[in-house]
DNA sequence: GTATGTGAAGACCTTCACAGCG
DNA sequence: CGCTGTGAAGGTCTTCACATAC
């Protein structure tokens, strides 16, 4: 309970927390070697995971389903039901604010805000896309705890800036940028183009 | 040139690239220093890992840009021009169609793909949909190297079997799902959910 | 003076291997 | 016997600190 839970781990959880969706109906208890393996990761890592988060299993047995299940969740904020905001209503925004997925988890998609004028009005997977200048506004009213960052990489650092500003202490980075925040404030970057020169980086070694 | 490169400074590779453009005009060096500020890491950490690249800078001075760029271009196989398969054309499948972020990294989407026979045969992004049963044609007629899943999660692993047996050894995986694949296949994950996941873990340590 | 290149130290993460317990 | 829980070992990655070169 003292020591902190290494980031390695903390990423890791979400994916734990899936696998769990892969038990067959009607199993009450499963394995780290069952984890594992969905998870694709080794047994004994999935062991050490779960023991920072003072979850127990049962020796001989394994982790019961429905408590794992409770206490990834309660670890990983889920039952709070946060709210964000998506500014960007480009292709990426408007695929963001249509899934389905975020749901499942407990988020809610709360505003959606463009900096363009010509966006501003319409709507998007049932969403008014809003102007910019009511972000902070929207933020306070809908109690919006994370913002998401889809719009081109010259806007975004502008945007998180005002994520910021509005109060916001975490941020998902969609554009291919590294953002610049203040301590304190959490930044996931998610980048498709750094992603696949990854990929090809491999390719070439291979010599493909 | 014996030792291989840590997967660690390959992911950053991508991102120095990027930061380059970040170099003012007329600037024809920069330093590890600037290199760092603008990928967000340590100074040290961008010397050791370009020195695993066999790139060299000039003491006192800094690293060419011009000849850098040209190094991590060719370290990662950006002159070679690999084309890309797209299987899903839903919200996601479009949004990745539609990003012209791909082509300036020599990345060309070469092939779009759904199960679905409702979607076949329209156009998204300039792409017709196509059948999943032409994959393996499509692949091979168009030299494709990397596919893309933009499925949901319970089509991701049947896809990815697809990919696989048509030959390709890269994967960029955007269901929330893992895929199991055999060795030699290099799989990355992109799951906006888990990215969510680990930012309101953070939210809740910190009691928000 | 300024900035690279790198051994060495340190921090962090993963895996092993087995004791412990149901 | 089966599976968890964990100290210890082994790896990997990051950072420091300074010799080196321009």
């Amino acid at each position: 309970m003292k020591t902190s839970i290494p980031t390695a781990t903390i990423a890791r959880l979400p994916i734990y927390l899936r696998g769990l969706g892969d038990v067959p109906p009607g199993q009450t208890t499963c394995s780290s070697d069952e984890l594992a393996a969905s998870a694709g990761v080794n047994s004994a890592q999935v062991r050490k995971d779960l023991s920072y988060l003072n979850v127990s299993g049962v020796r001989g047995v394994g982790y019961s389903v429905d408590e794992l299940r409770e206490q990834l969740s309660t670890a990983l904020g889920l039952k709070q039901g946060y709210a964000v905001a998506v500014v960007g209503a480009g292709n990426l925004g408007t695929a963001l604010s249509n899934y389905g997925g975020f749901a499942r988890w407990g988020f809610t998609v709360a505003g959606v805000f463009d900096i363009d004028d010509a966006k501003v009005g319409r709507e998007v997977g049932g969403h008014l896309v809003r102007p910019l200048a009511d972000l902070e506004e929207i933020v306070r009213q809908r109690n919006i705890a994370i913002g998401i960052v889809a719009t081109p990489a010259q806007a975004a650092q502008q945007v998180a800036d005002r994520f910021v500003a509005a109060g916001l202490r975490s941020i998902l980075n969609f554009a291919p940028t590294v953002l610049q925040v203040p301590d304190g404030v959490s930044v996931r970057r998610v980048d498709f183009s750094t992603e696949l020169q990854i990929l090809t980086f491999h390719l070439q070694q291979a010599g493909n």
